[in-house]
DNA sequence: AATTTGCGCAACCAAAAAGTTGCACTTATA
DNA sequence: TATAAGTGCAACTTTTTGGTTGCGCAAATT
């Protein structure tokens, strides 16, 4: 079972739970009233966020709330950044495209 | 068939093709040797990176040389700017606790 | 103490995804 | 012109995934 940051945000569901519980930490009910499936689905969903660690627990009285580990999120960052540098090189070229441009105005 | 970018990336072979083709473009073949898979499932995957739009094909005789539109990674970065926020923000609060310990002392 | 509530876990099912095989089509090459 | 090379596509198989159902357990509530 290949549990990692790009499947786990793979799910538009899971996805919308992230967004949730980045804002504020939530129980399984509380956030399965948001959607259309069962608390058992987001409750599988939580637990496939959990293994990669992108979401934490904390216990209160038999309420867990789940909150959200945004350093995790970082990876996903992290990766993004090899085409950072290629869109930004790109902007810049066209930026001296325009500034030619205007040079033989 | 969903296809969007995050079901894309979500596998680890799709994510080694963007990052061979980020840097030059390449045929079907090319890519293939340098995987354990066959030259199909390779071209299964292009597949699927062209139909959600994050490659382009450009047709040289008999070869199809593949390329990245790095424009459309621009949606996952977009998608993660709302973390970012939350962790500058807390970046910034523990720059304020750092501070404050400064100021103390 | 009995019941309800919040939760996780395991078994099962249907649908989707990843890979393989075989074939057809087009463009080179001998 | 016959053959080889580079591809895509469709059918089939296996694995993975997302969802449901039914359970059990611990913490609240009555």
């Amino acid at each position: 079972m290949r549990r990692d940051v790009f499947q786990a945000i793979a799910d538009p569901t899971r996805r919308a739970i992230i967004t949730f519980i980045a804002l504020q930490a939530m129980t399984p009910n509380a956030l399965a009233e948001h959607f259309d499936t069962s608390r058992q689905a987001v409750s599988k969903h939580l637990k496939i966020l959990t293994e990669c660690e992108l979401v934490e627990q904390t216990h209160q009285g038999r309420e867990i709330y789940y909150q959200l580990n945004v350093n995790k999120m970082k990876e996903v960052d992290k990766w993004l950044e090899q085409f950072r540098k290629i869109w930004e090189k790109r902007f810049n070229q066209l930026d001296n495209v325009l500034a030619n441009l205007k040079n033989k105005k």
